[in-house]
DNA sequence: TTCAAAATGATAATCATTATCATTATTGCG
DNA sequence: CGCAATAATGATAATGATTATCATTTTGAA
C-alpha cells in the first residue's frame, strides 16, 4: 500500500498551497529553503505517486513536467514564449469537439493536453511600440 | 546564407518520402541504412534548420520531438498509447475556438499544441475482448 | 512491539539534445 | 575555373532532466 509520508505531505502541501505550475527542481529548492530538505528523487518519486494517486496534475513541456493542484476544474494552458508566464483557461466546446473527432475515428481518449504558445497581454504590448 | 547540402537533403527527402512521425535517431538510421550515414549531431542540426525554413514540421512528446512533412495542412494528433500509432485529425472549428479563448485573455498565439492520448481503434478492441 | 513491505537519499546511469572544435564543403566572386 | 570566407559536418564531450541502484530508515498492519 502508498504509505503516508512526511515528505509526500510536504511535497502535496506546496503544490496545494499556490497556483504555480512546479518543477521538481523548483520544488525541491523551495522544501529546503522551508526547512525541509527532501532528495530529489524523492521529490520525483513522490510526484509521480501522488499524480498516479490523482492528488496533483502535471503538463508536459518541451523539456520538463511542471506539476499543479488536482483540485481545480481541467483546463488548458497558454505560455507566453518570453516571460514563461502561463495562463489557464477551459472552454467546453473545445473539449467536446475533441471527443467528437477522436469518436469518429474510433479512438478512445483517455487524456489530453492542449496548449497555445504566444504572448501574454504584458508581453505583447512592449512588443511592437 | 544557408548552405544547401547532401546532408540535409538526404534528410528532407527521407520525410518527404512518407507520413511517418520520425525522431532523429530514426532517421539517422534509416539514412545510414540507405547508403547515406549522415552524424547524429548534423541530423540534429539538419532538422532544426529545415524546421526553421518551414520545410518540416515537428511535434514534442514527453521524451522527444518528431518531424514530419510540412506540405500537409494543418493538424493535430491522437496518440495510441498502446501501440504508438499517431493519428491525425483536423478541426477547423476547434482551431477557431482555441484562436478566440486566446483573444479574450489579450493572448497573442504564435502556435500550439493539441495531442489526444488513448486507444486507437484497433487497440481499443483487443482490449475489453 | 515486531517486521515485512515500502520509502528515502546519495549517487550512478540513461537518454535526448546541445556544445566544442578541428576538418571539410559550399558559394559568391574575380 | 579557382579562391577564400563562411557555414556545415562529424566525432565526441557536456548538459539536464529523469530513472535506476542499493544500503539504510520508516511506516503500518498484526
Ligand atoms: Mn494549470
Ligand atoms: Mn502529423
Ligand atoms: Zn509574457
Ligand atoms: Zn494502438
Amino acid at each position: 500500500m502508498i504509505k503516508l509520508t512526511a515528505q509526500r505531505q510536504a511535497i502535496l502541501d506546496m503544490i496545494n498551497a499556490s497556483d504555480r505550475h512546479w518543477d521538481a527542481d523548483e520544488l525541491a529548492r523551495s522544501l529546503s529553503d522551508n526547512g525541509q530538505p527532501i532528495g530529489i528523487a524523492t521529490v520525483y518519486r513522490g510526484l509521480a505517486t501522488l499524480e498516479a494517486a490523482g492528488l496533483i496534475e502535471s503538463i508536459q513541456l518541451a523539456d520538463k513536467k511542471r506539476y499543479e493542484r488536482a483540485d481545480k476544474a481541467h483546463h488548458d494552458h497558454m505560455i507566453c514564449t518570453v516571460c514563461g508566464d502561463i495562463e489557464e483557461f477551459a472552454h467546453a466546446k473545445i473539449e467536446s469537439l475533441q471527443l467528437s473527432v477522436a469518436a469518429e475515428k474510433g479512438f478512445t481518449v483517455t487524456g489530453h493536453q492542449l496548449v497555445m504558445f504566444g504572448l501574454c497581454e504584458r508581453c505583447s504590448q512592449g512588443e511592437q511600440k
